[in-house]
DNA sequence: GTCTATACGACGATAGAC
DNA sequence: GTCTATCGTCGTATAGAC
């Protein structure tokens, strides 16, 4: 169902700025990256640019929303930690995507800010995803039952977005030892001791 | 050993501008903090205020330094999980701070940044001493021994880094419950199933 | 060494013409 | 829908008074 007359193009040009500004965070980082770069990549001014969008914050916000969209559409359902694997080794590929999140998320801590909806919803939804999943591994008795699957998948995220900071300090860090370590504390196999 | 000359005025100025980005950063957050703003809060220019810094990242790393030291005068060497809770409740009561110790993180990924240096001496440090406590709490026998206290102790600074982004997002998040639970699934003490 | 005044270039944002 | 022009503010740089 193809949209009719002039929002067609306004729609693909959206788009266009989405993965332009996309890619230019990706290589050039959060810091020192303006809208005239990402205009002038689309060429277009920065007001023809800003037709678009509300504000520098609202594009950005945009950019993790379709990040988000493109990841969710590539791995469907995977909430394992396999599938939180690929989505860790694929951000150890774009340094500056994982420094846009976590910037965009302590600018978010106000909630004016327009990413703030985004997390807002994100975190519960990440969180309800990976407790489904505790809840499975649990009832095939595959786990420690002591904690409550909601109250895991809090600490599952924490250690997944924590890992990070210490990444991007030292690009050394493996970010999949500690998920693998939790993971091997919450099973029920011998190892202990 | 008080300092002689024009230094010991000096000093106690860089102090002050310190301590007033502080209080501005810890209140007003991260974003929409100008240098000016703290130039006039110490009833100065903003070119006086530059002369005690070689710019504004450096600034904020110097109040990041000062912060940790505070921090570290006051606590000693608790590196137990109650020593933990101290600086979270703390982090709890001054949003901005940890908005602005998450915003710098992300900053500092690049090594050019003033506050790399520091952060990557702060990292191995903390995981050093909190390393140290989880070998002694090993060596008490009451805790498992099966993964190594340095990887833990990645683990555990992750924990709390991570949720302290949630608690960025909804502030309603319990920051002290993930490190109780990791701390309790790396007890000896019955519990399982 | 401490500080003010002034100016510069770049940023995000907006007004209004086409 | 896209432009030129302009605005206010930012961090920064320099000159020079004391």
């Amino acid at each position: 169902m193809a949209k009719r007359g002039p929002y067609e193009k306004g729609e693909a040009k959206r788009g266009e700025i989405l993965h332009a500004a996309l890619e230019i965070f990706a290589t050039e980082g959060y810091r020192g990256t303006s809208l005239r770069k990402v205009a002038a990549k689309c060429n277009l001014s920065l007001p023809g640019l800003m037709h678009y969008f509300d504000s520098k914050e609202d594009l950005l916000t945009q950019v993790l929303r379709m990040r988000d969209e493109t990841a969710r559409l590539r791995q469907q359902e995977r909430t394992d930690p396999d599938g939180y694997r690929e989505v860790i080794r694929e951000g150890a590929r774009t340094p500056g995507l994982v420094e846009l999140f976590v910037s965009m998320t302590a600018a978010a801590s106000d909630p004016a800010h327009p990413a703030h909806a985004l997390f807002a919803e994100r975190y519960p939804m990440l969180r309800e995803r990976v407790a489904v999943y505790l809840r499975e591994r649990m009832e095939q008795g595959a786990m420690r039952t002591d904690i409550p699957p909601e109250r895991l998948a809090a600490l599952l995220i924490a250690v997944a977005d924590g890992i990070q900071l210490q990444w991007l300090i030292d690009r050394s860090t493996d970010m999949e030892q500690p998920i693998d370590d939790v993971m091997s504390l919450l099973s029920l196999e011998p190892g202990e001791r």
